[in-house]
DNA sequence: AATGAATGAGAGTTCATTCAT
DNA sequence: AATGAATGAACTCTCATTCAT
């Protein structure tokens, strides 16, 4: 038992190492460009190694899509905390707009890029997301059973927020801010998301 | 003088091929699985002779890059008949996402794919690109000063307002709307986007 | 006949345009990189074009061998005027050292490329380069003759000083002489051509 | 230990076997007219198996280009055991002809093909080819430290003898020397460098 | 006389993946 | 558990050349 379990806990750091290295080598080198290969010469395992751990290229294009899911929704659990109804709702675009800038990749493999949504439909993990839309969702149905925003259609008002701060940060990841200075661009996102919910009646 | 007519219109006319044939392949198999091989395979030229109408592979993408912008830009001169600023501003939306919802592959082109930056960036032609969007600013400039919409930084409020529209299009684009029934899609859109002028004073 | 003498004229000229810009090209960017194509662009005609002018790329480089050996001929020339043996002999060598580093691409052309062989050998036309080795040859006989050079087997001899005078221009053309400063080469060339003529009896 | 040594032993055989392929290749169609493809064909591998061994096709001629200097080097030696200056200058000559007619792709690669330069500059293995001609050099400067040629700038006098031998080979080699029987080449290779080498007191 | 249009052949290179060891 | 060796399939792009017009 001691041994299997041991070895179960290589297995798991093994993964991990490949994970954080084919992450560190999207960020450097953009996603396009990152071959198997490039990942096993970085960890210096040998290419037939990854398929040890993973069973093709997708497979961990799948598993960084997890974990990138994860991170947002511990990140979203500090949400929690907060009380005031409004400030929740505001808090929800913050986090969601920090992670986003700050995980540029991870946020590609989930919001942006194309390939996962097969394989993701597919298995029944697509739930990893829906933890999160739901929790957020959950706060925008309070807020307007508190009367804070106006009543309407639930799933349309979610989506609408939700689609405002993708939007604000997906523009900004693919580099269509150009009439924009680079540098101001993190507090221009923060800005855009604010400018919208104060006037929509979520004032700070 | 009607031969060399007919010459360019040909020319012309192999272009378009190219490019239409080049879009429907992108829309069938995804932007990074479209080869030049592939392209001449579905004309059923030789790759050597696309060459002779593109200088390479980033040429033809840029001549579509272009075309969509045309094509954005030609669907916005309907909004220049209406004067009543509120309306103004909810037709910028409505024409934006059912264009995109419309071209998809066009949208993917001018406003998520990776890359087009250098080439785009460098020629002077990303005015093309301008040309919309100071279409669109001046129309929430106007807005503004008619107290329609709160005062507030005039990029900030442009962005946020364009943000929406894209986030709105490009989730659904991107298939990352599993929650909803794919049919409902286009209506959502509008609907999303529809709830946020609604509530931020651009009542229909 | 005016008329056929005019059209023979053009074709000629043509004919010299397009060889004195594939010169051009091959020395500007070196013989490997030139194509067909570039030569056509340069001229502003059609690649078509180049093949009512000359055979084939083969045709092109046959004719630029020929005009190469034409001038090493006419520079030749001027070596007829010099009465004294010695001196006849230390001409050669300087006349055809001087027209191989002025004329680099044309010297790779006649005496280093490997193509053209087959093609002249086959023609009659290699004789070109016979009429400059028989006048070198005859310069050789002479001194032996007079006694300025020991008597010996003459091919041996003519071939032995052509031998030192194309290794000395080879080398240097083709970058093998990296231990000596750049500058200093076409001087080295001379120095060291003359260094073997005096040893042998051909003083200054 | 005993696994990895063979290991090791069969990758420098295969390295070997492309080498040797791809020198045959050179010889029988030259050098231009060799990809990489025809050496995998050759060797009935595939293409990519290639690049197993060799980063790339400049690395193939660097290793040819070196091995080709190893092989004059190691045929240099057995001029060591000669103790007469003038017979060790005559047996440099007739050792590097020797080398030069029986390498004759060896020799086009080291001294006569364009475009190594390149790799072999940058590289400080340049050197190898600099072991060769230091040899010479310090016998040419030892005959005349004893009298035996004038006495006279000891580079010029080296480049000049240099000269001799390689124009001698590399006319031969090609294919300039139509004014001869093809059978006598070697015979009067020989001769023309003797012819000078006694010329200059350098009798045998 | 000139050419626009076209192409077959081929270049070097990279990739995800497999499998015997 | 790890890998060295191998590969088929693909990639973008260039070339000399032909031929109907």
């Amino acid at each position: 038992m001691g041994i299997n379990e041991r070895k179960e806990r290589n297995k798991q750091e093994m993964r991990k190492q490949i994970l954080s290295t084919a992450m560190k080598l999207f960020l450097e080198e953009g996603f396009q460009n990152v071959s198997i290969r490039r990942i096993a010469d970085n960890i210096e395992y040998s290419p037939a190694t990854i398929y040890l751990y993973f069973k093709d290229k997708d497979d961990i294009l799948f598993a960084l899509h997890n974990a990138g899911f994860e991170e947002l929704y511990k990140r979203q659990q500090e949400i929690l905390a907060i009380k005031d109804p409004k400030k929740r709702l505001r808090k929800h675009g913050e986090v969601y707009i920090k992670f986003a800038l700050e995980n540029p990749e991870y946020y590609n493999l989930m919001f942006i890029m194309r390939g996962p949504a097969k394989k993701i439909v597919e298995s029944e993990e697509w739930n990893v997301g829906m933890r999160s839309y739901d929790l957020f969702k959950r706060d925008v149905e309070a807020s307007m059973r508190a009367g804070i925003i106006k009543k309407s259609d639930i799933d349309v008002a979610t989506f609408a927020m939700w689609s405002l701060a993708h939007g604000v940060v997906s523009l900004i990841l693919r580099n269509r801010c150009t009439m924009m200075d680079p540098k101001d661009l993190p507090s221009i996102a923060q800005k855009a998301f604010e400018y919208i919910m104060k006037n929509i009646g979520i004032s700070p």
